[in-house]
DNA sequence: TATGAATGAGGGTTCATTCAT
DNA sequence: CATGAATGAACCCTCATTCAT
């Protein structure tokens, strides 16, 4: 059966009947459960298929070979996460607010997603190409950094960000969401929403421009507080 | 049987050969070479003999298995990550210049070493112990992140920091570092010094406190900026 | 459980309905060019049923496993070609027209069925029973170069050919005809009528006895050409 | 270990060691017992591990996967039939002697090699290269007849020969020698020396030219016949 | 009739490790 | 010290077949 995303029936759920679905999000979540037990170098067809309570030719026939499994387990999240947190972000009605809510709807999205968000983790790291290159890239990356730091470059230009590399700090804030990923690898009751008001505070506080600064290239010529 | 922790000092008292101490570094040097080109699920002990150029017992031979080889390609990076850079943060005369210096001394550090690192993270994120936990787990990390927190906590209590909660800045911080760390992965010619700046700069523009700002929690009698 | 023996006579008395009967041949000419395609090796029910167009179970519904649809590859071949060639060679008047229709028809019926003959030999060189032992066995060979042979004998007791021995012969033509198929499986257009006129030039060189010869053993004792 | 044919030493044997070389020859003699009892489908590494007495992983550490020991099976049985047969096809004197020498060499070789002639034949007619295509496909087939077939022309252009086409004639001669390789795979007994008999008187009869026939495509200077 | 779903065996291969030399 | 040889487990994948629908 072929992964295929197009959908040549106008049905609801595309042309998967209902039993496959089911099945195949049933071997998903089998698969999100060994790899965050596991990590990916322990996690193997024949575990994911016992975790899923299946024979093991089963994943076979649903998925079109590991690679093919490991890959729907991050692009499901992706997805998901697309869907829930982009809505927010351009409803904000100005920088600042599209940064807040891109902020806490990437926490939001990881406090609420814990059990997933490892294993995502995981794969994205670990799996590559056969070619050797890794599955998801830089390429992948810069899908979620650009908007970012577009968004950035779009506050610094309407004046409510004071000077800085758009793209740096992007990559920079990038880092610290990633970063509660790779916390909940040690710790699944880790504390992210706690983190992540903190990520705001911080970043807001060294984003937003102080009132009566003025705006020029780079450094702040003057630094006489309000 | 664990490998001997006399490992790391081949010449003090000669307790290893000179040729045993060679060949170990060789085969260190290939497994970094291997985890870096083909990544953690990638490495194989025939594949690290292969590109030392030895037969693949010889691996066996020097190392106490996979485990322990892996393990020496990450303690020997960090060893020498520590050496470079401790010194010269205790040597900052307060908390602004040692933050400088701890941030610094791990950019060049990740610059310098560039064939290395994205070796050591293989390495990190994936192996695990016999019981399926991480070797290098949050114990770990807590060893790098708790002095930068005290470090923070320090230049807050001497009135040189904002308030913000230091442990949770000083993992947002590492974040930053493990962030460049992260995209050595994609692109080897990563500009990272230009980025260890843009951090520099946005974390003392988010940590420094600002003169005249009251400080609620530690002594405010220096208040004027440099 | 064999497949029904009246599966080869699907208009007669209406055994098999109309529709079935399609889908059987339909399976079978995927089955051959499958066969042709990727070798005996090569050739597995999936492929078949994909290049036939239809489900994998519809190639196990109408035929009784893997085998008995192979065997069928083999016995349509065989049997069409003895329905083609027999008369002909019945309707010669004698040994010597008989041989050359022998050896035209066989020549002809190749040429006519290029594009089954490579799957066909690949199944009958590689089918075997459960037991180990060939399916198409020296048995069928027998029933294929024992006609020949009788042929060649009475061709011999009615003068018109030369000493030697039938059995031995009858296999070296049939070996000349069963090496066209084997050409045929490297170049699907190998001039098979270019070569059945040199064979039979050859055979009948070798087999005819020269007018006025005595049938003693062998050696011609005189060689006057024509 | 590779299997390569090239040797860098100038030691006998070539530079595989005394026991890799019996093993390699172990497994080879196993694999053409399977191949002969078991066809080529019927072929795997187990059985031929099994059949060897050795593990299954011995068989992968000594060759170059299972394409490269069915290779090996085929290769070392043309290298030794060419060195044993070509000596005695160059002493001849003539053309008739060569081509007497060419057939009665190659008759022995299958009868003294009947226990691999048929492994070998099951392995030319089936592995496949990994793009489908035959391993021993046409152009080694080639390297076969091309010399008999200037053999013949030889004969002809010095009027030991009658008229044929010479490429014809040679593919019918291997044809009839391949026949009795596929003779073989029915009956371990055949009578290949009674055959091989036949088959040169046979193809006497048909090739050389009858004393006072005329040569039509080459010189006539000489149409005496010795 | 036809299909998708499921199975379990077996395929070839890679692997870390052990061991005699 | 170093090596080649051997092992057996685990890997992913393909297969022919069965079965409920």
């Amino acid at each position: 059966m072929r992964s295929d995303s197009s959908s040549e029936t106008p049905a609801s759920d595309g042309r998967k009947s209902f039993i496959a679905t089911a099945r195949r999000a049933q071997i998903l979540q089998a698969a999100v459960q060994v790899l965050t037990t596991k990590g990916y170098a322990g996690t193997s067809l024949a575990r994911i298929a016992d975790q899923a309570g299946v024979a093991k030719g089963v994943v076979s026939y649903h998925f079109d070979g590991k690679d093919d499994l490991l890959e729907q387990v991050v692009i499901d999240a992706f997805t998901r996460g697309a869907e829930e947190m982009i809505p927010h972000i351009v409803a904000a009605e100005d920088a600042k607010g599209a940064l807040r809510a891109y902020l806490q709807g990437n926490i939001d999205f990881l406090d609420a997603n814990r059990g997933q968000i490892v294993a995502v983790g995981e794969v994205i790291i670990n799996l590559r190409r056969p070619d050797g290159g890794l599955r998801f890239d830089e390429a992948g990356k810069l899908e979620v950094v650009r908007p970012l730091a577009e968004l950035l470059a779009d506050g610094q230009a309407a004046g409510e960000f004071t000077d800085f590399d758009p793209m740096a700090i992007a990559y920079l804030i990038r880092d610290a969401i990633d970063g509660v990923s790779a916390r909940l690898r040690y710790d699944a009751d880790y504390d992210v929403l706690g983190f992540g008001a903190q990520l705001i505070n911080f970043a807001e506080r060294a984003i937003h421009r102080p009132s009566g600064e003025e705006s020029t290239d780079s450094d702040p010529t003057d630094a006489n507080g309000k």
